[in-house]
RNA sequence: GGUCGGAUGGCCGAGAGGCGAGGCUCAGGACUGCAAAUCCUGCUACACGGGUUCAAAUCCCGUUCCGACCUCCA
């Protein structure tokens, strides 16, 4: 028996039992990228464990409807754009495509509809229009649209903060604005900034009208989870909630947050340099143990990042893809896809994946043991109960997205190891140990690791 | 000032009243031409001070330290 899926939820820092707005469909709205930088991997993590939340409920039957948006135009992408000399259009491409190579190159899954903000201006008009109507939003005539805060009957209900506890911004213009806590829905055109067409006349978005109005219009009015980074709860999803709740939405119902990645006890910030960003790991480790690492620990826990966590993480990953490889070998076919009990427990329990780890461990032993044993009957199940773990992980060393190369390449690379496989083996049979060490040592050399084992020598890169 | 987290063995990292999570490292052993891989055994920790309880890493009160958010943030 398993027991029901609980998640936490940041809007009354609980965990309870998932109930879905309608049965067995599931709508996910995750903050994406604002694509001015080139993702760290602190961006990624959010995409990881937001790709294992959505691979679990689809495991678990539920039809999953995941839109995670791009922010395509904001204050940053215009000043990368003055900086970098290129328009600001330009800046969001580049960027967006970035963050796409690493999602792919880490199996996050595309979304089911990845909408940019500047594709649903006229969606924010609508949303603008209606909250100005119903008495929450104002535009003092400068061009700008704001939202009273003030008129909203509850605010800051995810901070659980109070109005009046919050430092007042230093930069508050009062010249426009009711309240200094006002925020902006829609920011005047200055000279030279791009531009579309409203009621109140020419501007673009402010920070964040394009998530509510994304939100609506791929899930409704009402929808199950909206997820993010820690520090999205303020002031952006507040708004979000302030935005959507005074225009008459049901909006999210549970809300959750990623932990951070950190250096040295603190969070990641963009003046680290490019170290961290995904494309330089990318040079260090393969896509999928990146993927191992960053989902290995809880998605509500910070995660210190070293290298040496890292290289740890990878050669724990490499042991586990391993076994996997010598049971295939041993089935003589390919390794099922099972989900264990064990493991759909830890998932049910706030996607507890440290628990699942260690069942993954326990599967290991004893597949390894069976291996010992050669006892194919008893290889399959614990091999197909770690396969359905690293496929929820996104990190089935079986799985498509991950087989590089070309099958021509792999061919010859195949015959060529196994031509020196046998020379060594001949070496052994007629004793010939410092021939047979100095093919092994050769193979080392370029990368080629050679282990002898009861049913034969095997080889890896 | 307000709000929210955290502190667990040499290291990483779960747990949230009662049977040693798990991993890595290290030591010993089995296997082995050697190596590797694998397995077995060993290493009994919860920031500090009080309290509640038959029983506290876990609950309560207080303290110290670390971090985050308060209109750029994954």
């Amino acid at each position: 028996m398993t027991i029901d899926l609980q998640l936490y939820n940041t809007a009354d820092r609980k965990v309870s039992v998932f109930k879905p707005l309608t049965p067995g469909k599931v709508g996910i709205y995750l903050c994406g990228a604002t694509v001015q930088a080139p993702p760290h991997i602190g961006h990624i993590r959010s995409g990881v464990n937001f790709d294992i939340l959505r691979r679990w409920l689809s495991a678990s039957g539920y039809d999953v409807t995941f839109i995670r948006n791009v922010t395509d135009i904001d204050d940053k992408i215009l000043h990368k754009a003055v900086h970098e000399e290129i328009p600001w259009w330009a800046v969001a491409m580049k960027y967006e495509r970035a963050f796409s190579d690493a999602y792919a190159a880490l199996n996050v899954l595309p979304p089911t509809y990845e909408p940019r903000a500047t594709g649903h201006i006229s969606q924010m008009i609508e949303l603008m229009q209606l909250l100005i109507e119903r008495g929450h939003a104002y535009a003092p005539g400068n061009g700008d649209v704001y939202l009273d805060v003030r008129s909203l009957k509850s605010y800051l209900t995810l901070s659980n903060q109070k109005l009046d506890d919050l430092q007042p911004a230093e930069d508050a213009d009062l010249t426009h604005k009711r309240d200094p806590r006002d925020f902006a829905l829609w920011k005047a055109a200055k000279p030279g900034d791009p531009s579309w067409p409203t009621p109140w006349g020419p501007g673009r978005p402010g920070w964040h009208l394009e998530c509510s109005a994304m939100a609506h219009a791929y899930l409704g009015e009402a929808f199950d989870i909206h997820g993010g980074g820690l520090d999205l709860i303020f002031p952006h999803h507040e708004n979000e909630i302030a935005q959507s709740e005074s225009a008459g939405w049901g909006f999210a119902n549970i809300w959750m947050h990623n932990a951070w990645v950190t250096t040295s006890g603190e969070k990641m910030s963009k003046s680290l340099g490019n170290s961290l960003q995904v494309h330089e790991i990318l040079k260090k480790v393969r896509g999928i143990e990146l993927r191992w690492y960053l989902g290995s620990a809880h998605y509500r826990s910070m995660l210190e990042f070293s290298f040496e966590a890292l290289e740890e993480a990878s050669v724990n990953f490499r042991r586990i893809e391993a076994f996997l490889k010598r049971a295939a070998g041993l089935i003589g076919g390919e390794v099922g896809i099972e989900i264990a009990p064990e493991f759909a427990n830890a998932m049910n329990d706030d996607l507890a994946v440290p628990q699942g780890l260690a069942f993954i461990s326990e599967a290991m032993k004893l597949g390894n043991n069976a291996i010992t044993a050669n006892d194919k009957n008893e290889i399959a199940k614990p091999a197909a109960y770690i396969r359905g773990a690293l496929s929820i992980l996104g990190c089935d060393p079986f799985d498509a997205a991950y087989s590089g190369g070309s099958t021509t390449d792999k061919d010859v690379l195949d015959g060529l190891v196994e031509l020196a496989i046998e020379q060594r083996n001949a070496a052994r049979a007629r004793k010939d140990f410092a021939a047979s060490d100095l093919i092994r040592d050769s193979l080392t050399k370029i990368g080629i690791t050679i282990e002898d084992t009861p049913n034969g020598t095997r080889w890896n890169i």
